[in-house]
DNA sequence: GTGAAAGCGCTAACAG
DNA sequence: CTGTTAGCGCTTTCAC
């Protein structure tokens, strides 16, 4: 423990604290004043180039880097971003759908392309406030929450007491948080109006529509059927949830209802794909006897067989859209829900 | 801008900041000093009961935490464990791959657990120092790599250089780095032995030897074939990509051949699915005329149709054995690599 | 029990 | 162009 006396506390220095380098080491090594070190690093337009090369090399040389949690405190600055991903016991959503990892990738994109940390955390759907500490603690500037569920009024408390917050999902009406998603309405409208110019007419629906997003694709699922005065009818609702298991259950629930159908919207494509393999072990023909449209195009949805006919959402925008987002919040900027169109991905599942 | 005045720099107040609660507002509306706020803050005994439970409520009513960074810098400590996922360009397994959001998934868990946070960045393959700089920048105590890849010479380097840092993947020789991984030779061997058992005779195996896992499963093939006194056919060996095409494209490659085959062995649960669908397409039979084994055990693998048979790997365990290990690391104690068990699961691709 | 004061690693006036 | 110095928000010895 060869450091100058301190006259303060001592911090426990671990056996890994072996001489951790700081700015004061290099500014030594290099004859120099520590602001001389900062400035250069800083690329500071105030030194000298030649001083400047030199204790960059010497930086270099030595794998330092300007530690930048001494950095944000003296600056008053921080450039991460927390991305919560709640897990509800309940677990209408696993997290494991391919869906959210790809959403992941594209938040973490765009956070990497803008210079942001990205601290992603899995919060228990109960304790949702525990994404409020996380800005109360100053760990991160602002909140990307991924599943909107049924967390409304825990949502609304957050905004009002203004944490930077932007939700991945549906607009729901005296919702004071922020909202980042696709337009779920026309989703389910363009997947049931490509049914019906299919020729379909009895076309199931797969998914719980306690959701706020499952209730604006069922909306669409309405109007379309409205568009071609047909009545909802209420057998061929089934609330499935987003599991694995999700697609057999809602197969046997339907089956055992007996009632006659063509066609089936289901609400993800992992509900789309894990209900057409149950279909198949009943001997049920996709798509000649059931024409069958799910929902995010997955990667898999093109290699699945048949391949899945499927509602596209725009995965790079929706990255880009919450982060934008929620840096304009954490900047006090007044945002705006973002509404993200959908688009149809016609493939065999429903030929 | 009611702040005292300050002699010092004064950051540019952003519209933001606008008066960002800390200890010592606290300590001004509990009429006591911060270092009363901060030792009851943290639960300090000398602290008198009435008082402590004070300023506890006034806090939370605030909606007032410690600030964290502030708090390590003193403190000289940090509870965040990076995460790095390289994205090769070359895109040799696809982020998309559910078995990352899976063991992802636990190492957010362990991490919860142990009152850590978990700081996730997507490197470039080949800039994968970036993953070094999070440690060097005192961002994180320590690094968890996913995905070893073709790295292991920059990943000696940055062990070398002291750098904490756990890969995912397989041991190899002259390693200078931990991994934790699950006994890949073991699993190639359960998967090869189980179809043998089933009477197959040709197995085809799909994955690129050239990453060490897969290397690995490669060697647990062979020593399966050897017990058999079964040859290695290189016919039988497409080096398969794990993206999701790459099962398609490695069914056509096989199929180019003109050889026989009545089994397969794909390095990866996706690389299954999709040559299944592609092998269906050209009507083969699974498993009547082609068992299947798949690597993984991701969710999706028991709702296939067929129901794929695979090798797990024990998730849960992963993500603790990473999680201790690199923290282990970060207290600079010796840790020695790990190897998982893995298990066969037969469903109904190898019936 | 509580407060005063110093300093974690860094940046930015201010003065040379 | 470079050094001196104060302080970001917090914890903790040391004194009372």
């Amino acid at each position: 423990m060869n450091k100058k006396s301190v006259t303060s506390a001592t911090p426990p220095i671990s056996v890994s604290e072996q001489k951790r380098l700081q700015m004061a080491d290099i500014a030594r090594l290099a004859g120099v004043s520590t602001s001389t070190v900062s400035r250069a690093l800083n690329k500071s337009p105030l030194i000298n180039e030649e001083t400047r090369t030199r204790i960059e090399q010497l930086a270099k040389s030595l794998n330092y880097s300007i530690n930048v949690g001494a950095q944000n405190l003296r600056l008053g600055q921080n450039r991460t971003v927390a991305v919560v991903v709640p897990f509800d016991s309940a677990s209408r959503q696993h997290l494991s759908d391919p869906f959210f990892l790809s959403i992941l990738g594209s938040i973490a994109d765009a956070l990497t392309d803008k210079g942001y940390d990205m601290l992603l955390t899995r919060v228990s759907a109960d304790e949702l406030d525990a994404a409020a500490q996380i800005f109360d603690t100053g760990r991160a500037i602002g909140v990307i929450l991924i599943g909107q569920w049924r967390h409304h009024d825990q949502l609304n408390q957050m905004a009002a007491r203004r944490v930077p917050i932007v939700v991945w999902g549906a607009q729901i009406p005296q919702q004071m948080y922020v909202t980042v998603g696709s337009d779920n309405v026309a989703g389910g409208f363009l997947a049931t109006e490509h049914l019906l110019k299919k020729g379909r007419q009895r076309i199931a629906f797969f998914g719980d529509t306690q959701l706020p997003e499952v209730a604006d694709r069922f909306r669409g699922y309405q109007q379309a059927l409205a568009q071609h005065h047909i009545a909802v009818d209420e057998s061929l609702l089934v609330p499935a949830v987003f599991t694995e298991q999700g697609g057999r259950a809602a197969v046997a629930q339907l089956l055992a209802r007996d009632v006659a159908f063509d066609a089936l919207f289901a609400c993800s494509d992992l509900l789309a794909m894990t209900a057409i393999n149950s279909l198949r072990q009943q001997s049920w023909v996709v798509p000649d006897q059931v024409a069958v449209v799910g929902y995010d195009d997955i990667e898999l949805a093109r290699y699945f067989h048949p391949p899945l006919t499927t509602i596209r959402q725009p995965l790079m925008a929706a990255g880009e859209a919450l982060v934008s987002s929620v840096l304009a919040l954490a900047e006090a900027h007044t945002v705006a829900p973002v509404l993200l169109s959908t688009e149809l991905v016609v493939r065999q599942s429903s030929a």
